[in-house]
Parts: structure tokens; C-alpha cells; sequence
DNA sequence: CTCAACTGCGAACAATGATCGCAATAACAG
DNA sequence: CTGTTATTGCGATCATTGTTCGCAGTTGAG
């Protein structure tokens, strides 16, 4: 019942692999990238991979496990290196640009946070470089995984409304039915904000602002 | 195509509507607060409620609009009167309070956030009422628009990390694999911060003390 | 050479979201 | 009162998807 592929030292008995877990989670992830998660079932992969479904079952256990497989393929493009710097602010900073850069390449990421938690090597090997960074820092481990968890949902929140065009349906629907409540004179607030605009900032600037903040405000002095 | 139940002012022809969208939602939340927003199947909620699959399309278009009224209907369930106070800091606490609690009791909340934007009416009116909340600061709309945002994806990270108990299956795995690699000697960080475990504090406690300090550094004096 | 372990995968199954069409029903027009 | 029409309830049915079964083919071990 083990997995093909797994490098179990020896060569075992029977056919060699043909496919490998690699091969199938980056043909999931060119197809997610393409046409968002939706469209990564096993018949689409396997027939990307010139196979049927039942052959990656070979590979994987499930579909959830190809995800958690693309989720930790994906991670393993970032290189965090030079991250424990000493500079615990500039670290978490840097840290957080890249896990916005991987998000704006793979926006299908932001749809596995709920579901799968990342915990693969390369998650952990995260989290490991972020321990390093706030290493420097006097506070409890405790609120250092709090901070780190917060940092990271908060990473996906803006990433998430930086994805989130005027061109896409859902957001479309969403400016509307703002408009609309705006307009039934019951929402005086909203509509105020609405008409006041304040303008053009870019996703960057606004990105770093608000990590900056929140990051401050985190690792407030000691109480 | 327009949809049975609708309040279209005087009785139309045909058959009074045997169902209603408010019923429906009632069966489906109640379905999802069991067993999980993954049992909200047509067929269950159908069968909920007695009759077949095909009944529910004449009072919502498809899943996803069923879950969108399940959403702004518990958001129902909160009672924000009194918010806007003119203390800002403890309207936003009260209001992140109450979403606590929301999610605490209707856990399947938190696996709606990245897939159906909260736009119903009543997700409309908490907006408003944040709006008001904010309206005492200084601050453009955009960075209030920002902070409300933060807000709720903090509540919604913090909530899930309360829900997620150690009973837990994918909880289990998580911990087992954090010892793992704790274990193998190449994340020294991470095995002196599980090891160094500080202990018991209320979630409550933990929830009032990170979201006010997110709030304090969002909405920092100005630069 | 034989056997056992292993891989590839076609065929099939169950569950699910969704559609179609028709019978039943009730307001409306005359 | 009758015929028309808009509307509802819903059984039957379809397409899609995740997943399993079983078997043929392959390869190393004894």
C-alpha cells in the first residue's frame, strides 16, 4: 500500500516508477496557475501527463495529498537565505515580501489556506528561518508562533484583495452591491468612504505600510 | 428564471411558494453546524427538508448561492446595536468579539472566507457599522477600508487556531510533523520553541491582547 | 525458470451539482 | 364558469469528479 516513487534506498522489484510525484505535482501546479485550482482533477492531470486517473494513485493518496504536494512544490521556489540577519524587523519584512511574491505566481495558494494546512518540509523549513529571525527577539515562543501566524494571514489578506480586479466577476459583484447600499441612504458611512476616495498608493507601499504596522504593533514592548 | 420567494410585492399566479430561501438556509446551517459545511450537499439539505434536489434550484441559482444566504444569515444572528460609541478602539474590539463568537459557534464560517465573499446585506451592515466606528478617526476611507479588512482576517486566523483542537486529525498530523523536524537536528529553532512551551492562557485573554495590538500599530499616528 | 512484488491503467462505481420536462395549482381575462 | 398562463414541486436523468478493483505487464530475487 506504500507510494511508487518513494526512495526506499534499493531498487524494488517490478517496473521502474514512470512518473514521480515531482513530475505529477508540477504538471498540477502549471495547470492551477493557468486555470486556478478548479481545474486540477486527476483526469486533467493524468491527461496532461498522457495517462489515465487511476495511474496517479500510484503517487498520491488522494487528490488532497497532490495539493498538499503542489503546496510544498511551490514553497520550495522561495529562497529565504540571508534571512536570519540579525534584523528582526527587515527578516519578517523580507519574509512577508516573499510569501506576496509566490502568492501573486500562484494564486490558487490562497485558496489551500483553509483547507490543507502547510506543513511540508519546505513550510516548516520556513517557519524554521522565521524562529531564526525572531531569535534576537526577548518574547515568549508563544507569541513568536503568534506572530508569525499572524503575519502570515495577514500576507494572504492583502495578496488577496492585490488578486482580487476590477475584471474578475465576484469583485465586480461585490463594488456593486457596495454601490447599491451606498445608495439606499441607510449606510451613510459607507457611502461616504465610497465618494472619498483617496487614491492611487501602490500594492507594494500599501503591502509594506501595513506588515510594518502590524508587526510593530505585535512586538510592542513587553507589557 | 427569477427566483420563487421573492417579496414581488402582490401574489403571483401558480402555487404559493411550499418553501422559502430563510428556510432552506435554516435547514443548510443546521446541517453544517453538525456535521460540517462539506454534509451541505442539495441532496442532505433537500432531504432535510423532505422533498428532492431539484425543489431547492427554484429558490437559489446554485451551492454557492445557498452558502452565500447560509453566510449573511448567521451574520444575522449578531446584534451590533450600540457600536458606534465614539470609542473607537472598543467598538472595533466589540466588534471583533462578536465575530469571534459567530465563528466559534458556526465553524464552518471559517472555510467560507476565500470562497464567497461576504457581501449579503447583513456583512453590508457590519461594514457600515465599522464605518461609523472609524468615522471618529483621522484617517483616509482607504486605510480605514485596510484596517477593517485586517481585522477580520485576524479574527478569522486567531478563530481557526482556537477551533482547531488536538483531537483533530489534521491538528495530529501537524504536531507530529513539527516534532519530526524538531527531531532531526536541522531546525534547532523550532525544537527550542515547542520545547519551551509557555503555558495556559485564555483564548479570550490571547483574542482581546494580539487584536488590540494589531489595532494599535493599523491605526498608528500618522506619518 | 519460477515466483513474488511492483507498476500502469482501463473499466467501473458512488456521490454530487445541475437540468429538463411535466403534472399540479392558482391567479387572471373573458 | 371556462380557458389561459404563469408558477411551483419534483422525479428522472445527465455530466463530472474522486476513487477503487482487478488484471496484464514488468522486473528483480531465489
Amino acid at each position: 500500500m506504500d507510494r511508487a516513487d518513494s526512495p526506499s534506498g534499493a531498487r524494488r522489484r517490478g517496473p521502474a516508477p514512470e512518473y514521480s510525484l515531482a513530475r505529477i505535482a508540477d504538471a498540477a501546479v502549471a495547470l492551477a496557475d493557468a486555470e486556478g485550482l478548479g481545474a486540477v482533477t486527476m483526469r486533467a492531470v493524468a491527461a496532461d501527463l498522457g495517462t489515465g486517473p487511476a495511474s496517479l494513485y500510484r503517487y498520491v493518496g488522494n487528490r488532497d495529498e497532490l495539493v498538499e504536494a503542489m503546496i510544498d512544490r511551490v514553497h520550495g521556489e522561495l529562497d529565504h537565505r540571508g534571512v536570519p540577519s540579525g534584523d528582526w524587523r527587515a527578516d519578517m519584512l523580507a519574509l512577508a515580501r516573499g510569501n506576496r511574491v509566490l502568492y501573486l505566481r500562484h494564486p490558487w495558494l490562497l485558496d489551500t489556506v483553509e483547507s490543507a494546512t502547510h506543513s511540508g518540509p519546505n513550510a516548516i523549513a520556513y517557519l524554521e528561518r522565521a524562529l531564526g529571525a525572531l531569535s534576537v527577539v526577548d518574547a515568549d515562543p508563544t507569541a513568536k508562533f503568534e506572530a508569525i501566524g499572524v503575519l502570515n494571514a495577514l500576507v494572504v489578506m492583502l495578496t488577496r484583495s492585490e488578486t482580487a480586479t476590477a475584471s474578475d466577476a465576484a469583485t465586480a459583484l461585490l463594488h456593486a452591491r457596495f454601490a447599491e447600499a451606498a445608495a439606499d441612504g441607510a449606510h451613510p458611512h459607507l457611502a461616504a468612504a465610497l465618494t472619498d476616495r483617496s487614491p492611487d498608493q501602490t500594492p507594494e507601499d500599501r503591502f509594506e505600510r501595513i506588515v510594518l504596522r502590524v508587526l510593530d504593533g505585535l512586538i510592542a514592548p513587553r507589557a
